[in-house]
DNA sequence: TCTGGGGTCCTAGGACCC
DNA sequence: TCTGGGGTCCTAGGACCC
């Protein structure tokens, strides 16, 4: 089992077509351009910490000269596809975990493990410009923390030999609890109260009393890092549950069109993202909230409707949002964020029909098709519907946006060699 | 002034069934 | 006075992940 993690991705990402960042510090910011959500080695040096509020630390990032992005997803999504495809050439049975993270099955592979994590590593930086950092061991758990390990020490990865358990032991007692895979706040908290401080301390716990106060998750974690594997790479991905556009606003509003014009496109995304992915809905919860930070009245609601017919239907799901979005909407607040979630899904094909059904499905269908080549082929939002209006005053802060250089013709990298011509 | 977004799995308890 | 035993399904909430 091997664990490849690009290095501070988004960082990373940015400075493929930005070559003079290659040793500076770098940071990306999350949607609104809100918290530090990746850190160049630099920046970490630096002391600028995960999800911590840009605003709250202007100074250090301006003293330190450190580049600031806005996140731009565009650009990322597109450079992890182009790494997963070539993870892919490595192993027929590849999970695609994040972004940023696939596990590789290395089951049949004959190649020394450690070459064959240098070899992956040494391609994909070639290819794509973005470094990784591989961990190699029998279970998902402790490939995760070679992986961890290898990037603390700045390796290229690291092996983890089962058949050499006491170097393991001495790696797991230099790890805290909380850097294990499945391990987060809570649980540290606890194991912590009861002395036990290390992945090596948590291996050797009796598993009644992991059962016990963590759960059959638990108990599997504690399996995982005794090398008995609990969780296989799993290479088709299951069907989504739910599927949830929400966004917080560039800035709050009181009135309700905006309200609507900012949800009916959240789920106009919801929509077509289930046409690409060949399925349909039958539940929509739709939801609204002011700013959870902000002094004076907080408002938060959210309403489930039953979808009649399951459905992938803008205008069908538009209808249901603007109906939901009436009842839950009250005069007065302040509105800072909404959204869409879609539940209940189920392939396309198993679609059922309603004995008492007045939509005409065929002429949806035909619409939205339109509209989706359009807007592949034109770009994101290009044709919309008229609700969704054209003011996008709640649209989001990104002041630091980089370009899509990959994904939009009139971002593509322009090189001007005049001067190198000139001087010839 | 400014504080992200999108997921998974498990568990406990209630309603209901025979 | 005494009041079984065994299920299922659903939901909300908690914990975790990136």
């Amino acid at each position: 089992m091997a664990l490849v993690d690009c290095n501070n991705f988004y960082a990373s990402c940015e400075r493929i077509f930005n070559p003079v960042l290659e040793g500076q510090p770098v940071v990306v910011l999350s949607n609104n351009d809100g918290c530090i959500i990746a850190r160049s080695e630099e920046a970490k040096q630096l002391g600028v910490k995960m999800g911590v509020p840009a605003f709250e630390i202007k100074s250090l990032l301006e003293k330190n000269n450190i580049a600031v992005f806005s996140t731009n997803y565009e650009l990322y999504g597109d450079i992890s596809q182009r790494v997963m495809t070539i993870l892919a050439q490595f192993s027929p049975s590849l999970e695609i975990y994040s972004i940023d993270e696939a596990f590789l099955d290395l089951t049949g592979i004959r190649t020394d493990p450690d070459e064959f994590g240098k070899k992956i590593a040494s391609t994909i930086r070639k290819w794509t410009g973005i470094p990784v950092t591989i961990g190699i061991a029998p279970t998902k758990t402790l490939a995760k923390l070679a992986n961890h390990i290898a990037k603390e020490k700045g390796w290229w990865g690291l092996v983890l030999d089962p058949s050499r358990e006491d170097t393991v032991d001495r790696w797991l007692q230099a790890i805290p609890v909380e850097e294990i895979w499945g391990i987060g706040p809570q649980f540290t908290t606890f194991l912590n109260r009861y002395h036990t401080l290390t992945a090596c301390d948590l291996k050797k716990a009796p598993e009644k009393w992991v059962r016990q106060h963590l759960g059959v998750v638990g108990v599997r974690t504690v399996n995982e890092l005794r090398g008995q594997p609990c969780y296989t790479v799993v290479n088709v991905p299951a069907e989504r549950k739910g599927l949830c556009v929400s966004r917080s606003f560039g800035k709050t509003t009181t009135v309700y069109e905006e309200l609507e014009q900012a949800t009916t496109a959240f789920v106009a995304t919801v929509a077509e993202k289930l046409r690409k992915q060949k399925s349909v809905a039958q539940a929509l919860t739709i939801f609204v909230m002011t700013n959870r930070f902000a002094k004076g009245p907080h408002y938060v609601n959210g309403i489930t409707v039953k979808l009649p017919v399951a459905t992938n239907s803008t205008i069908e799901m538009i209808h249901h949002t603007v109906k939901a979005l009436k009842k839950i909407y009250r005069k007065g607040y302040n509105y800072k964020k909404s959204g869409v979630i879609a539940t209940e899904i189920i392939p396309e094909n198993t679609l059922q029909c309603a004995l008492w059904d007045d939509v005409d499905r065929e002429k949806h269908k035909k619409i939205t098709a339109i509209m989706d080549n359009i807007n592949a082929r034109m770009g994101k939002g290009k044709v919309k519907f008229a609700i969704q209006g054209t003011q996008r005053g709640w649209k989001m802060r990104q002041e630091k946006l980089s370009p899509a250089y990959t994904t939009r013709w009139d971002d593509l990298l322009t090189i001007d060699i005049t001067k190198e011509i000139q001087d010839c």
